[in-house]
DNA sequence: CTCTTAGTTCTGTTTAGACAGAATAGACTG
DNA sequence: CAGTCTATTCTGTCTAAACAGAACTAAGAG
């Protein structure tokens, strides 16, 4: 698989692209996209062959997507080497990545937060407007936060379902007017 | 203002942490931390002084957040000089943040995706495995768009009342059993 | 027990982005 | 219409991240 479809080069080529403004390196996109494409898991050689990184690059790249929880090891019968498949589920892919961001983003902010509330009891620690901006903030993340919680454990179609809520059912739990 | 309180500081540094997982520039998010947390609207060269860097690069930080529409130029009577203020409504500038990225992020692969399924459908650009991983993303992220619009149109009220939908209201609408 | 193959980690280089300071442009003031 | 004040843009420097290739480790295979 060292020639790629022109299609699949575009789509790649676009996916290590968006990958740069989600904070996500360009080529550990690129390999994600690779993957999530091809139809077999791959061998790391066949991945570098194919993109035209260094061996030594594919290696954290793939270990990074692991991290992400969107990429696994899988075994093939007679090879010795390890192979790699991305997720194929869509909704279950973002799901992964959002669970890490959630973790690596929201709840840290949530902390910070909270200790700075804390300290900012103390008597000239901050005035009043900075501890209620501050709250505000508090507020929207933890929202933000149980709202994604719940939304996680939702199965697919349900997750489907509630994307497709339209004015009518907003309506109907009181939501709209 | 040249001197912070140290919880501002705090909050200052994580926030411009959290921008680089963002993809955005850490002074950046450093500067609208600062108009987040300023009680009133701050002159350029004041942010430059606050935060220890460059006029130069206060400037491009400043332009960058109201390219992101989440800062404002306000001017304040008897001085000449522009002042800048973030917006205050948290669930405002997450929307308006979310607007950005849907359409600097969401829109153009969107638009790549149509595209490479155009391609894919000439005889031997892509085999039938290639064109429904790109017909699923397709899906999602038309989902995804189409749902954020709608969010987008929700007053913030209404955004509380959908973020806090436990159980019992889903099972309302049929979406969970 | 040596040789090969696979995978990871280490090290030095490269490069893109961030940045400061200088140069420039524009607008107001006396 | 000088002189000052403000804001932007330009240019060279610096730094952190990305990267390739080498060195290393581990695990079969003969």
């Amino acid at each position: 698989m060292a020639t790629l479809f022109p299609i699949a080069q575009k789509f790649i080529l676009h996916w290590g692209e968006m990958g740069t403004r989600w904070g996500i390196n360009r080529t550990v996109a690129q390999v994600h996209a690779l993957l999530f494409l091809s139809e077999k898991p791959l061998p790391a050689d066949e991945i570098a062959e194919t993109l035209g990184i260094a061996r030594s690059n594919t290696s954290t790249s793939l270990r990074e997507l692991q991290n992400w929880g969107i990429v696994k090891i899988v075994h093939v019968l007679g090879d010795r080497r390890d192979h790699f498949a991305s997720m194929k589920d869509v909704f279950a892919m973002f799901r992964a990545i959002a669970h890490q961001r959630k973790k690596r983003e929201i709840d840290p902010t949530v902390h910070v937060l909270r200790d700075c509330l804390a300290e900012a009891g103390k008597p000239k620690a901050a005035d009043a407007h900075i501890r209620g901006r501050l709250t505000d903030l508090l507020e929207f993340f933890e929202l933000a936060g149980d709202a994604y919680a719940r939304l996680e454990k939702l199965p697919t179609p349900a997750v489907l379902k509630l994307a497709r809520l339209g004015d009518r059912a907003l309506r109907m739990v009181g939501i709209s007017k």
